[in-house]
RNA sequence: GCCCCCGUCGUCUAGCCUGGCCAAGGACACCGCCCUUUCACGGCGGCGACACGAGUUCAAAUCUCGUCGGGGGUACCA
């Protein structure tokens, strides 16, 4: 891979080179197709897509896909592309597009060209470049290397389970390739809408993969494939290969899904004799038992969406799909995207699937949250108070930020403000049994000390000249140590007493936070319940 | 069934191309200890992998072949 790279920048300088030799010996317009296709090729800038059909949510492969190319793009100081492949009209919506753009933009992969935005190779939606698919469908007719096929959807699946009884390689034997007029003017009496099929060639084709290298793909292996559905819509290996094509895209990377299809995109392209894009199939992102991610299997447990609503960090998030299937050093875990930018290299990125692992990602997230400022991570945690009812309008930002300072690293996500946090808001909160159980006590005779220092904290809280933090604590251990009291045993009964909670930021942050008067308060309500 | 791809700790991976530095390194997770008013953080330690079998070689995680295992594709989806 790295080998192939090099190559890459070798053929550059030998494309100058040839230019000036070629300049003097040749006349110019012969030459002048060559060197702007060796141009665009190798000299020109890089430009590649990420081409999400809009059926569903964006997920955590397709993220994944996009960052990469997104990455390769930047590296580059290339062109990053987004173009929506749209050709099923039947599963394609326009809410599942600006979802998947705003996915997108959530995780600040921006976009050159495409989506809503113009370029010089618009539109980037397929189901608006028709025309330009049936300029090259008619070339392909034309030159007969594409035919009409009249079959039945039943006839296809009876050819489909023969070949398959007859453990043969192909499920299409493209019986219509040579029909008589009187069969397909038959077919069509009959009203038979036919489909177009690209005629595979019966020449090897080779298959150059940045990542997995090079192979040869045996043409028996190949089937006629269906270019344009019977209602005049063409498919993807067809669309997809010509808008990488149109839209001068110099390398496609991609999922490992649409490896067997690049042998039928090339043929397609050399039936049209259009140069190729060079191409990387990234590996699959799996899930724990092996299987590939898909909307389908997962649903939006997958959803980029789905982790944005759970309080993950687009930059956790990033970092986390990055570390899947690529990987600078034997060191390195955190990057920032600047970094990620500089060391992306295709020929890091390895060629097993990749099990996508939340834990990792959770340590990644409250990574990335503890690097917030307190102010920064309080308007990122706001919403989900919100959420919750916890607050309404933001009248006291002073506190929230206070609260936010002493909750200090305890978040792996923003959600997790919640749990840590709603016993400030509301005195509506249960004490967790396992808490009182282990620090309350179990029998008559320790509830019965738990009560009486419990009453004794409350007397002295109520007696502190100031309610400050140094106060607070020097007249709690002054109390514990005269008395004999394990400082935990008091701390841990005041704590569930206040919070409900056996855990949590510190218990004086805690006290000072609530005030005197909310404190004794619930240090009584505590009283009362034990007794 | 057929075609294609892949195979290092539970997980992400370094090492593989260019065989010896690898009795295989890091990270997440897990377990233990320390720190500590709890939880978390942090520190220290532990558990834990070259799928298997042949071959080549003085030497193989690294090269070759085979086996097994996993995955992807197999549509008038993308």
């Amino acid at each position: 891979m790295l080998i192939q790279t090099q190559h890459q920048i070798n053929w550059s300088s030998i494309g100058q080179f040839l230019f000036v030799i070629a300049g003097q010996k040749c006349k110019k317009d012969s030459m002048h197709n060559t060197v702007n296709d060796t141009k665009a090729n190798v000299n020109g800038e890089v430009r590649v897509r990420m081409a999400p059909s809009p059926t569903g949510f964006l997920h955590i492969g397709g993220a994944r896909t996009a960052l990469f190319n997104w990455l390769y793009a930047k590296h580059h100081h290339g062109k990053f592309i987004l173009r929506i492949d749209d050709t099923d009209t039947a599963r394609s919506t326009d809410e599942s597009m600006h979802e998947i753009y705003e996915a997108m933009q959530w995780l600040g992969l921006d976009w050159d060209e495409g989506g809503e935005k113009d370029g010089p190779y618009g539109p980037y939606l397929q189901s608006k470049r028709k025309d330009i698919y049936d300029r090259y469908v008619k070339e392909l007719l034309a030159s007969e290397k594409a035919y009409h096929c009249y079959c039945t959807q039943e006839e296809l699946e009876g050819i489909r389970t023969e070949a398959r009884e007859a453990k043969s390689v192909r499920s299409y034997d493209g019986r219509c390739r040579e029909l008589s007029s009187e069969v397909i003017e038959k077919y069509i009496a009959e009203g038979r809408k036919p489909t177009i099929r690209i005629k595979m060639p019966d020449t090897p084709i080779l298959v150059d993969d940045l990542i997995l290298g090079s192979r040869n793909i045996d043409p028996a292996t190949l089937e006629d494939e269906v270019i344009v559905r019977f209602n005049g819509m063409p498919n993807y290996n067809l669309t997809s290969i010509i808008d990488d094509v149109e839209m001068k895209i110099t390398h496609v990377i991609r999922g490992t899904e649409h490896l067997n299809n690049t042998p039928k995109q090339i043929a397609i392209a050399n039936a049209l004799e259009l140069s190729l894009p060079k191409f990387a199939h990234i590996p699959l992102v799996l899930d724990d038992t092996g299987r590939k991610l898909s909307k389908r299997h997962h649903g939006d447990l997958v959803a980029v969406n789905r982790y944005r609503e759970q309080g993950y960090l687009p930059q956790a998030m990033l970092n986390f799909v990055a570390r899947l299937g690529w990987s600078y050093d034997d060191k390195q875990e955190i990057f920032s995207l600047e970094e990620l930018i500089d060391k992306f290299d295709l020929a890091r990125v390895g060629k097993s699937g990749s099990v996508f692992d939340i834990k990792k990602l959770e340590w990644l997230n409250s990574h990335y949250i503890n690097e917030l400022d307190v102010s920064t991570r309080t308007d990122a945690v706001i919403p989900y108070w919100q959420a919750e009812g916890l607050i309404d309008t933001i009248e006291n930002r002073a506190k929230l930020e206070k609260i936010v300072e002493a909750v200090g690293e305890r978040l792996n996500t923003l959600k997790d403000i919640v749990p840590q946090t709603s016993y400030f808001f509301t005195q509506d909160f249960e004490y967790d049994p396992k808490a009182t159980k282990k620090w309350w006590g179990n029998s008559d005779e320790k509830k019965q000390k738990t009560c009486e220092i419990l009453t004794n904290l409350s007397q002295i809280l109520a007696d502190t000249p100031d309610f400050d933090l140094e106060t607070i604590e020097s007249s709690v251990w002054k109390y514990t140590d005269e008395n004999d009291i394990k400082r935990v045993a008091a701390m841990q009964s005041m704590r569930i007493a206040l919070t409900g909670l056996s855990f949590g930021p510190s218990l004086f942050d805690i006290v000072v936070l609530l005030g005197r008067e909310e404190v004794l308060e619930r240090l009584h309500r505590a009283v009362v319940s034990l007794t």
